[in-house]
DNA sequence: CGGAACTTTGAACCGTGTCAAGGAACGTGG
DNA sequence: CCACGTTCCTTGACACGGTTCAAAGTTCCG
């Protein structure tokens, strides 16, 4: 077994997110580390099929994933993405069947959700995170019916940006980003061709910096302002 | 008071609907009809305002609404419908926030909720609508990612048809469909110009009867293997 | 009967897709 | 550590679906 599914390492970021979507009891806090069944998602592997039971409850612990739907002809759409410390099928039970395939986009670690006590912090955290997932659902809907393919890509760095700083993955105004181009293409509805020019022209703008993985996002308020973004706020 | 107010018509299709999402009691199919608090919701009025408290749980009796995004330059996309029989504000508690804002298309009635006992029919009524509203949220990214404005609107007139069979709404393959041309284009993600020509296509492919508010669907297999449609299935 | 909201049509324009080919980066095995 | 294949990125020319702008026609409702 290798180091990543042994250790305690590899679940921080999960642990920062769910620290930063509810307070934690000291025991609670405990519990992500040392939680058994931990698996590996090789890159491209189906986490979770449409129409199959969902299983018990997982939590993506590193790397990233999505739902995603693909067409009899082949075209894709990345439905949404599944950052550290996301849930992946924590919806109605778990006798219910997937409504989404879900794939590894990189190598990820998968751990089943620690049951949250009735009315406990993690039950909060678990209820933050369904309704900041319904948030980046909607966006999504926004953003594909009515961006630009440059509006597109800035509200979603940005929304990016904010999801990885919950999980404590962002350092400044840097943050991971592994996605390929044809990844972020059937993300954003758009071909892998036209996100290449149009990483270029936002480069070329000064506003991004994107290389070896890891973006960064110089201009963060003019991309806010061009798409009218704000930060998702639940709780008031 | 009007009658639609008054009396216990007008909640028919809703409680259809909940009747076909799961087994009602006796009573519980008694409580929507004499539900208090009914109010009616003219045309454009606003039903939920995002970051404002989503206060109690309404189901919407009668009348098409959705749930809507405005840009700051006036863009405007529509996330989501809802039908006769749908939940409008059901999520994480009446302290919550709304996520999203939502108006009426048509004019419609909403009545609170009706409060479901634990593990009873009801609550699997509503736990079957709230994942059915999963789907739809992401069959709209799907869409709006992938498909051509022909697709989206064949796929939308699908789906539709589906959703509001659950709620005894429609008539063989005719059903109700109230939505101005500009209305399905903020839907759509199209502009209301395109629209029209979509529909004009559609109506010479004989595919599609709309007139008067009414839609009639001539060749429901054909749209459906054009963008590989499939009825959404919640439970096996 | 009159006005507002909605639908229809035409012509020009433009953002994004398609097709094709070459180049860079990366991992793997020898 | 090099050689090689594979995956990913980049670029150019051209095509096309959908938008924009403008104006006329229709329906609906008070």
């Amino acid at each position: 077994m290798s180091a990543l599914l042994k250790s305690s390492s590899g679940s921080f970021a999960a642990l920062t997110r769910l620290m930063s979507l509810a307070r934690l009891s000291e025991s609670e806090r405990g519990v992500l580390a040392d939680v058994e069944g931990r698996r590996r998602a090789p890159i491209h592997r189906e986490i979770q099929v449409e129409g199959k039971p969902v299983g018990e409850p997982m939590i993506l612990l590193s790397g990233w994933a999505c739902r995603t739907r693909t067409f009899s002809d082949g075209r894709r759409q990345i439905l949404s993405l599944l950052l550290p410390g996301d849930l992946v099928s924590y919806a109605f039970g778990p006798d219910a069947v997937a409504v989404t395939t879900a794939i590894a986009l990189t190598e990820g670690v998968l751990a089943p959700a620690p049951a949250p006590a009735e009315g406990g912090g993690l039950a909060r955290a678990y209820a933050a995170a369904a309704a900041l997932e319904e948030v980046y659902l909607y966006r999504q809907i926004a953003r594909l019916g009515r961006l630009s393919a440059y509006e597109r890509l800035a509200d979603w760095l940005l929304e990016t940006r904010d999801r990885l700083a919950l999980a404590g993955l962002t350092a400044g105004d840097s943050f991971p980003m592994p996605l390929t181009q044809e990844a972020l293409a059937d993300l954003l509805g758009l071909t892998s061709v036209h996100i290449n020019r149009t990483l270029q022209s936002m480069r070329r703008d000064g506003a991004l910096d994107l290389r070896g993985g890891t973006a960064r996002l110089s201009e963060p308020r003019q991309l806010a302002d061009l798409v009218d973004y704000r930060p998702a706020a639940i709780n008031r």
